[in-house]
RNA sequence: CGCGGAGUGGAGCAGUUGGUAGCUCGUUGGGCUCAUAACCCAAAGGUCGUAAGUUCGAGUCUUGCCUCCGCAACCA
């Protein structure tokens, strides 16, 4: 845990394209993974962001279906929207790239041939619900039926929302597709299946022993999986959209989004990779040399798939690295509620931009403050707006202005020179450089609610400063002083421009601009 | 049914291996006036979801229960 990497390799979730992203997808996943690789880059190191939209999957296929338009329109609208979002906000992805790209095709099909040919899956005949109105089997999620325990009619294939009661197809009363409203069949059909209960033992002692370190959310969820025993999980459906199962006699077939979808982190690295060689040097080295470190940015509805799933898909290949921690947030709900997409319960990015044009750091500012890191958090624009105007503006923004205006009333604008420091600035700069080290540790711990506040608190030294020596009233009387002072203050200005960067990146442009550093 | 996470002053959060409950915001009072909806200082406010147990002593350990969120292997 504590070794040393030359380099790292940053994924965030690819959010799925049936819709526009939202502040909770920018709280939980895309902030944090913003801040944490600005920071590296701050530092120096070799770092890669990866991202992208996931455009596969029944629910694209359905929501096409609902609008009398194809799933490619579906994913080409919400890809650029997405896309456009997150570069608004600052997200400073190498690459945003989407599985239905060409490249993605071919390594997903790949990726999955390979395993085949190593003997890593197996296949298995299974019966399940088939629509032959809509022409395609059911995920047990879209047939409805009568529950068999409380009565409701409106009971899913997996599950009855009324009673809570976990159903299997077969049990519903009356089934009926969601698809289409008719009455679905059973046919037989054939899938693949990687067999995680394979992978147990070493994945045991990779999470359990040897990463103790991760979130007890995150080593929680996985040691239940562990412990409960893993199962076959099939990595194909029965689909016409998707990446086809690169095998003879599987049409009809494509990979699973789950197996499709982390696979995007691969392929968005291997096109970037290759439109920019000389930049990037070349992709294998980012995801088979043991000196890269892989760190995933994930929510907790996706624990599963990227400390167990995928890890066992990269194992079964053999040639990859293993991601070294998976930092994943819980959620945000809004002023009270969960948030929806269907219920069209949320803040929407691209809804945000327009209502609080150049305010992206303000929300950066609250989603980070309040991040749900440990636990589910509220968003509350009462909350929002107190945050703005109390601590941003009112510690931060005050104190550089503060600042600025001394600078310009005494001495034209221009940087004054210290004289003989006293004991009080000499503290000023031992804060400084003690903050430095106790932001590095939590940004390096992954705790970024607790680094801005720690980089708040420096701003909050500087206004101390500034009320404690008073160079409005010395002045009258020593302007040396004042000059000292106001020496140490724009230096801490400085200072705050690049600790906020990570957390404010359009602030920190701003000031550093202002100070012409 | 099960498993994981969470439940701490008005709000949002910390609380490391058990030993007088901390932080930010808000509230109240004071100071200051360079400053942007200011800043600085001080105070009030919590028997830590609940019931029981272990202990000289528990927010911190054990057990039961309640509430919220997630997972529960074909939603992503």
């Amino acid at each position: 845990m504590s070794r040393q990497f030359n380099r790292t390799l940053i994924t965030s979730a690819l959010p799925y394209a049936n819709g526009p992203v939202h502040i909770g997808h920018l709280a939980g996943v895309y902030v944090p993974a913003d801040i944490y690789v600005r920071y590296l880059r701050l530092k120096g190191e070799e770092v890669l962001f990866i991202g992208g939209s996931d455009e596969h999957g029944i629910p694209i296929t359905i929501k096409a279906r609902k609008e009398g338009v194809t799933p490619q329109d579906i994913v080409d609208r919400y890809h650029g929207l997405i896309k456009k979002s997150f570069a608004k906000f600052g997200i400073s992805f190498d690459v945003y790239s989407r599985t239905t790209s060409q490249i993605h095709r071919q390594t997903a099909a790949d990726f999955f041939r390979v395993l085949y040919d190593k003997g890593q899956f197996i296949d298995q005949e299974s019966k399940q619900y088939y629509d032959e109105e809509a022409g395609q089997f059911l995920a047990d999620r879209y047939i409805v039926g009568t529950c068999p325990i409380c009565g409701n009619d409106r009971a899913y294939g997996d599950q009855c929302e009324q009673c809570g009661t976990s159903l299997s197809p077969t049990e519903l009363i009356n089934p009926k597709s969601a698809l289409s409203g008719s009455v679905p069949v059973m046919r037989k059909t054939k899938h693949w299946y990687l067999p995680l209960d394979k992978h147990e033992a070493w994945l045991r002692q990779w999470i359990l022993e040897d990463h103790k370190e991760w979130r007890s959310n995150v080593y929680g969820q996985c040691k239940s999986w562990l412990d409960m025993g893993l199962q076959p999980r099939a990595v194909s459906r029965d689909l016409d959209w998707g990446v086809p199962v690169p095998l003879p006699n599987a049409e009809g077939k494509v990979l699973y989004v789950w197996f499709d979808a982390p696979i995007g982190y691969i392929s968005n690295t291997k096109e970037l990779c290759e439109k920019q060689p000389d930049k990037y040097g070349d992709w294998q080295k980012w995801w088979k040399d043991e000196d890269t470190r892989l760190v995933h940015f994930i929510g907790k509805d996706n624990i599963v798939f990227h400390c167990i799933v995928f890890p066992a898909m990269l194992k079964a290949d053999g040639s990859y690295i293993l991601p070294d921690n998976v930092p994943a947030n819980e959620f945000l709900n809004l002023e009270g509620d969960k948030i929806s997409t269907s219920r069209n319960w949320a803040v929407w990015l691209h809804e945000y931009l327009q209502d609080f044009p150049d305010k992206q750091d303000v929300l950066r500012y609250v989603l980070t403050a309040n991040a749900p890191e440990t636990k589910d958090n509220d968003f509350t624009w009462r909350d929002f707006q107190a945050r703005n105007n109390n601590e941003l503006v009112a510690i931060y923004g005050n104190f550089v202005n503060r600042t600025l205006v001394l600078t310009q009333k005494y001495f034209d604008g221009n940087v004054p020179e210290h004289k003989e420091l006293t004991d009080y600035d000499k503290e000023v700069f031992a804060e400084i450089e003690n903050s430095k080290l106790k932001i590095e540790n939590l940004l390096d711990n992954f705790k970024f609610r607790d680094a801005l506040r720690e980089t708040m608190n420096l701003a909050r030294v500087g206004n101390k400063y500034l009320a404690d020596t008073e160079p409005w009233k010395l002045a009258k009387t020593d302007m040396a002083r004042v000059g000292t002072i106001l020496n140490v203050s724009l230096q801490l200005c400085a200072n705050l421009a690049i600790a906020f960067e990570p957390f404010l990146p359009f602030s920190s442009a701003k000031l550093r601009n202002m100070l012409n550093i």
